[in-house]
DNA sequence: AACCTCGTTCGAAGCGCTTCGATTCAATTC
DNA sequence: GAATTGAATCGAAGCGCTTCGAACGAGGTT
């Protein structure tokens, strides 16, 4: 193994020389700078990890802990992970994938362990366990799907309000002037979750400013339920013309029903999902998608941010981009 | 911070005593066992990563290193990334993710810094760039989808050609003696690409012993070739009840083909799919499954056993497990 | 009673890096 | 020409752990 020490004589150096042309923290004369880096090349020289976190306090690792559970949407996950591990790897940064499941033991374990500088928390819930764990690790975190309280944490998620909002826009200016709207099932809007809400709020917002009638139901998942909802929603809502889903678990269904009620989609019901991208796709559905990648890039950075001592916004919100695949 | 200098003088013993006692790699009397242990419990320690890995030349990190590009299919690339954590958990270990893309210079990055003891190297293909390094690292490594030469290396795959048997075994059960195959693009065979011509060796072997008529196709992923060939299948093998398909992409199209033609899936035309699961789960198809999370778990028990010192088989292959959905 | 043995425990030396005073030496000032 | 500065570099200490030889006692042997 080659050590600073043999790049240091190499080079005709003290080791604490190579360690400052290597981090920067001291100015090296531009000349011994060139031939520390060329010996460096030469003799292959890569710093040991374990050293250097032992001696500097700081790993170049994060912490990715990911909901590997079913009822995730897995290829969106997935999309965040590899977009947070490829802007890692830009900051230089390596990434220790953590399980949900570990809970908040698992936080506890690699940060006591001083495995990581820092953690990337997915798909984080109200009152979630790991939160205050969080705060009192006082290390920097950054939460995607932000919890209520947010106090001296950094969270990022999709504007689903603005989302909610963006489909009423977007069918107004198509012409449809009576939007129904299918949310989450029921119990979801009774346990507060956040994001639900917020997508309706942005909806029924829009359509009051717009001027336009709606009317908002939740969906159950049973295919029984959804036809029902469907039926009451067209009975309702006489004339309308467009329907807004936020549940992509039924997303299939809601087309399904409503063609069985003898209306094509799009010419007659025009549908916009609020959902993963490919589901749309399939689905051949105008979308607002949940941009995973977008979402995996800005949480990397806010947390460098943070581990640069910066003090990023305590919650960020992405704009929702809205796809027409009505063509 | 909480070191092992701490816990040894609030258990009253040496140090090394007290890494005795954690690494087990010398008697520790049961008594002063007990206090130390105690003592670890009631101060909290947690034993510095960095440390470790520097004194010990051991860091308790694998490197998975998955393919995040498009074109793979991600939800079997997150069950298995799942069941690698949770495996490598139980044998206290973390999982450091590494992106294919970084290629071969990834492996010599993270093995050079020290930051992990071995590697899980998914979708490894024949002439893989990352064989020979992986070579030349010389640090344990398992492949997942085997590489022609594995000298030197283990790997762990599906049984392939078993499961292209097991489809035969299968229909012949249910009394087919007319059986299609539909494999993997042209191109896919011409490339040598191992899976796809042991899954297709496998299923021609198990026909022939079985005495029953077969036609194996390469099906492209365009809807009018798939067309076409389902056509050309239909006529060259008239008497044909049943189609083995081992092509995921064009899955959905086979079936919308057949019924096309007038053909009922599966009373007309049995249909067994080669595929992941959820796939066929969708498409209500009995399938092969490709099972990810056993992988997954023979992988890391694979790396582990090379980590202490052992020398598993070269190859191991799961037995396929087929799912009746015709029910 | 002196001598081994063997199971336990101790002490000290490193592992490879960062960091912080101390030192050097050339350039500047009086 | 002596004194002062400041940029560049050096040397040594120390991060928290593992590991190895040595030391220690209690029990058994001759």
């Amino acid at each position: 193994m080659v050590t600073i020490v043999d790049v240091a004589r190499h080079a005709g150096v003290a080791p604490s020389t190579v360690s400052y042309v290597l981090t920067g923290k001291r100015p090296v004369s531009a000349d011994t700078r060139m031939r520390v880096g060329e010996s460096i090349r030469l003799l292959g020289y890569q710093p040991h990890a374990g050293a250097r976190a032992l001696a500097g306090s700081r790993t170049n690792v994060l912490a990715l802990v990911l909901p590997l559970r079913e009822g995730v949407h897995l290829p969106v996950v997935m999309r965040f992970a590899s977009s947070v591990v490829t802007t890692a790897r830009e900051h230089d940064m390596d990434v220790l994938l953590v399980t949900a499941n570990e809970g908040a033991a698992g936080l506890r374990r690699v940060a006591g362990t001083a495995r990581v500088d820092g953690f990337l928390v997915m798909d984080v819930e109200l009152d979630d366990e790991r939160v205050p764990v969080l705060r009192e690790l006082g290390r920097p975190a950054v939460l995607l799907g932000h919890p209520a309280v947010s106090n001296g944490l950094t969270c990022v998620d999709l504007d689903f309000e603005a989302a909610g909002a963006r489909c009423v826009d977007h069918l107004v200016e198509l012409g449809h002037r009576t939007i129904g709207f299918l949310g989450a099932p029921g119990a979801v809007y009774a346990r507060n979750t956040g994001f639900a809400q917020r997508t309706l709020a942005g909806f029924s917002a829009a359509a009051m400013r717009r001027g336009v009638a709606s009317t908002a139901l939740p969906a159950e998942r049973h295919r029984d339920a959804v036809r029902a909802v469907v039926g009451t929603l067209l009975r309702e809502l006489a004339r309308m013309t467009a329907l807004v889903v936020h549940n992509e678990a039924v997303l299939g269904l809601v087309v399904e029903c409503l063609r069985a009620e003898g209306r094509r989609v799009p010419e007659d019901v025009a549908v916009v999902a609020i959902c993963p991208d490919e589901l749309a796709e399939q689905l051949r559905l105008t979308s607002v998608r949940l941009p995973a990648d977008v979402l995996g890039r800005r949480a990397v950075e806010l947390l460098m941010a943070k581990l640069n001592g910066q003090q990023p916004p305590a919650l960020t919100l992405l704009p929702p981009k809205l796809f027409s695949r009505t063509g």
